[in-house]
DNA sequence: TTGATGTTGGACAGCGCTATCCTAACTAAA
DNA sequence: TTTAGTTAGGATAGCGCTGTCCAACATCAA
């Protein structure tokens, strides 16, 4: 049945109708044969599919938010965008989203429980599709929120087995304990930690070196350097000068994230103090510059981009319904020993 | 006139007609009163906030993007994220439309004309607000597709005072001019210039240097090393190592952006030239570390925050159908001079 | 007084899609 | 044959807003 032709609207722009128009079929068949939705007989979907291409049709996503409640956008919940380990994750969101017609609306939280709730709160009354946010928040309320929504939802750079509760990441803790046992086998004792942005993924590395220093035995509270300060290089080097001057026996200094060590490093360059010789000094996250600094920095290397697209691909398969082969995904991390240490 | 009480909605979502109903008056009344369009009377103005307030009414983005025919987002094009000048740009414009109501939706273009038509079109679609892109297109495609899609373009990091074009900038060449300037008063004579990522920003400061050094009867092809590869840290070491090899009698060298010029340091460093001594380095944009390295960097410091501020003010003025003070925003910039030259 | 002009509120008709219900045809089981 | 069950297309009715036209009333010059 020929539907009626469509009146031309003055926008230019091609409706369905015009569509359903051309293929000889109801708007409502063209709508399901081109999301793939119902059954619909193949030639009918080769028939749309051809008129629509020959139209240069293209859905008009607000109208199909309005009608079907959802929009077609992800809203993706950083931290911090000045840190490029983030900046690897939202780049390989985006790239994996996109082709299957999702756009990634970035909101940064700046480590704020509260500004991530506003934010939060604000994404969802634009309906998104799915939800992929940093870490687990500490925060009742916004799990609620999350879980309240419907909204399917994506955890990334940390891992919880909880049932229901999607993730891929990899254990923080683990990773730094790996990169402290390192340190330990080169035969460091007094091994320091330091850390800025004490968000919840920090503490957890703090738990890893922890762990390893308490079973050797070499535990020692003083050797803990916690600094809310946001992290940068600038801040890694005070703090280098700051461990060095209050505890000049810390033979090996862990960095919490890579910009602090190279800060650090730098800052044993003007004070010529020789690392590894004095003082060895790691990071974490193998950031781009990492591999450059004099010496070459030890770290961990943690697949930010995979694990960008597997969130992408999970979340997905959620929004398309489907369970995904896994809930949980532990992309694992890798210790790459450079000069360094 | 009072509203019939509109029936609940599954939903939950509290709607214009909810608000209308509390407040005694017509959803399009209400319509108006909380867009500040058309004259409404005060008192009702007020009745109809506080209703809203008492609600928690909150509009529906996808209802209103569909009847007023454009979005309450704005799409802004960016060539690059891991470039940090762009991660503040990014920020700032953030901060600048998100009290106004609209979200920032990021396209990363990978400095590629056909990457950031394809966006371009894509963004289109979805109806943005405004639209804010990165310097000037090469591309005549792009330019036709700015100008008939009717959606207000504001232009960032490069002015042009072409009628009718909206732009929040600085001069590329006057800055690398300074720069270069800067580096003739210290007396050095065979000043090089290194470039990766060859965007037309990037051949401005290239201008720029080669009229100061044309002007001061200095200039030498010889001195020019353009690279095409992605700018990074790593890069920056290359070059210098290849610059140093090939052409010993260079005394200084000007690097387009401030990770190359870090990676040229480390390398110096490394090789154990002394900085200024035997060769100056300096960078562009005064980016994150660059006041650390060793020696620290002179750089042009370049006002991304401001620039991204005032161009999504610039466009929300364009939005509302204002006319902006002024069209093009000259921001200037800043030679930071440090240790390094 | 009489238009002419401006101001403010409302009715109405969609924006371009999709959820939902319905029907017709065709199957398989009893 | 009957009865239910399944499949594929369509009609209908919105999703929650805003553009557009209209009516009522106020204001002002002639």
């Amino acid at each position: 049945m020929t539907a009626p032709a469509p009146r031309r609207r003055a926008s230019g722009r091609v409706t369905l109708a015009d569509v359903a128009h051309a293929a000889g079929v109801s708007p409502i068949t063209v709508s399901r044969a081109l999301r793939g939705e119902r059954a619909v007989d193949a030639e009918l979907v080769e028939r749309v599919a051809a008129a629509a291409r020959k139209l240069g049709y293209v859905p008009d996503p607000a109208a199909r938010a309005l009608a079907s409640r959802h929009g077609s956008h992800v809203a993706l919940l950083i931290p911090m965008l000045s840190n490029a380990l983030f900046v690897d994750l939202v780049e390989a969101v985006q790239r994996t989203l996109r082709p299957a017609g999702y756009q990634a609306l970035i909101g940064v939280t700046h480590y704020d429980d509260s500004e991530e709730e506003h934010l939060l709160r604000e994404q969802l009354l634009h309906r998104p599709a799915g939800l992929i946010v940093t870490g687990f928040s500490q925060s009742e309320n916004i799990r609620r929120l999350i879980d309240q929504s419907g909204v399917p939802c994506v955890h990334v750079m940390d891992n919880s087995s909880e049932p229901g509760v999607h993730s891929v990441g990899f254990s923080q803790a683990d990773a730094a304990s790996a990169l402290t046992r390192h340190l330990l086998s080169r035969g460091r004792k007094r091994i320091a930690f330091a850390a800025a942005q004490l968000d919840p993924r920090t503490m957890q590395r703090l738990e890893g070196w922890r762990r390893e220093l308490t079973s050797a035995g070499l535990y020692d509270a003083t050797l803990e350097w916690l600094n809310p300060a946001p992290s940068s290089i600038a801040l890694g080097a005070r703090m280098f000068e700051q461990i060095i001057g209050m505890t000049p026996a810390v033979d090996a200094i862990f960095f919490c994230n890579d910009d602090l060590a190279q800060g650090a490093t730098l800052a044993a360059l003007r004070l010529k103090l020789p690392v590894p010789e004095r003082i060895a000094i790691v990071g974490f996250n193998d950031l781009t510059g990492s591999d450059q600094m004099v010496p070459p920095l030890t770290t961990v290397r943690t697949p930010r981009g995979e694990i960008g697209q597997g969130a992408a691909r999970m979340l997905l398969c959620l929004i398309r319904g489907e369970t995904p082969a896994r809930a949980c995904i532990d992309v694992g991390f890798e210790v790459v020993v450079r000069e360094s240490s």
